[in-house]
DNA sequence: GTCTATACCAAGATAGAC
DNA sequence: GTCTATCTTGGTATAGAC
């Protein structure tokens, strides 16, 4: 018998590691913080209660650590689409890239949600939200402004609006709508309003 | 010393009760279910513990009685307004009044967004969510279908969607800006955008 | 690196005095 | 009708064996 090298066993915590990350981000967004307990997330993730202490040093601190990598996770969206696009096409692929994302990051967005609801839990981590925020708005505000809006912080704050409305809608209801749809929807209402000299090619 | 009516002791119970609730409410709303602990409520109330189990069978009852309050409240929007208006006029005071319902109902449609972020508590009250949300599709796309709307049930969603995410940012952000400006804004844009004819007499 | 056993505490809930 | 004291459970977290 060889012993285990320094790599297998640090690959050996990795994986442990995120077998509890990913048990707990499951969890706490589907049920809350609170009301997920420790034995549940050692369940799910098929480990015993004490080793998740090994990894992390408090169901705080995991929390901490789910939300730090939701917002890596997030970030990746980044609104460096085409700069050289117009942009009516950059509001396309922005509102695409959002709308795309919220669906291979549910998960995360239900969290995100959950914090925003509680006001106690939201101020834990009140600064990194907020970046996030206004990293949104001043992109979308420079966008809104290039395609005439009147007031583009108000039809940013509409759009984010819509947003945070259509995360709640995927998670709390039975989706009557294809993605598709809503993102026609809301895109030909944004354009031609804001800009109504422009109408898209038709045929 | 005369002995107490039972009028006096239906008050007394009335007030006690009242007290409780409304304290679980605000705090449910705020800190979240399960986060709120039975002290606190029986702090923010100003009783003992053990008072709070005379009037309630437990803290789940509670939060049923609470939320049953709660649908009675905003299904107190109903949308009877003036039915000899015009669509337009109709939909104006439609969003006029689920917008000041939002705000005059602040603590119930929070709670309400907790109850929809968390799906396991979400199925306990499923069928009363439903039936509310029903109405408001119905109603809307009534509407939507006189405005002359290609898909009415589409922009009911887009509405509601709007609505879901005004309820999170009022929570959950530091209103950027007033209920007026959000009003004219979605309006405008939904009017003009369904029934871009009726052009609004300028002036 | 992982588990079981256990300490410790706070939560929900009840009993009985006033 | 209200309170204090108490029971019981389940939670977080730690210690120590394997």
């Amino acid at each position: 018998m060889s012993p285990r090298t320094k790599d297998q066993y640090s690959e050996i915590r990795r994986v442990s590691r995120e077998k509890i990350l990913s048990a707990a981000l499951e969890l706490f967004a589907k049920k809350g913080f609170h009301a997920t307990s420790i034995s549940q997330i050692a369940k799910k993730a098929k480990i015993s209660k004490g080793l998740m202490y090994n990894y992390f040093k408090s169901k705080d601190r995991l929390l901490d650590e789910i939300i730090q990598n939701g917002f890596t996770e997030l970030a990746g969206l980044s609104y460096h689409s085409t700069k050289s696009a117009s942009p009516e096409e950059q509001l396309k692929n922005y509102v695409s890239a959002v709308l795309d994302n919220l669906y291979s990051n549910y998960v995360y967005w239900q969290l995100y949600l959950a914090l925003l609801v509680h006001p106690d839990i939201q101020k834990r981590y009140e600064k990194k939200m907020k970046a996030f925020r206004d990293e949104f708005i001043r992109e979308f505000s420079k966008l809104f402004r290039k395609l005439g809006a009147k007031n583009p912080k108000l039809e940013t704050f509409l759009l984010g609006t819509y947003f945070d409305g259509l995360v709640l809608n995927f998670i709390a209801a039975e989706a009557d709508f294809s993605v598709e749809e809503i993102k026609n929807a809301l895109l030909s209402k944004y354009i031609e309003n804001i800009h109504p000299k422009s109408k898209r090619k038709s045929g």
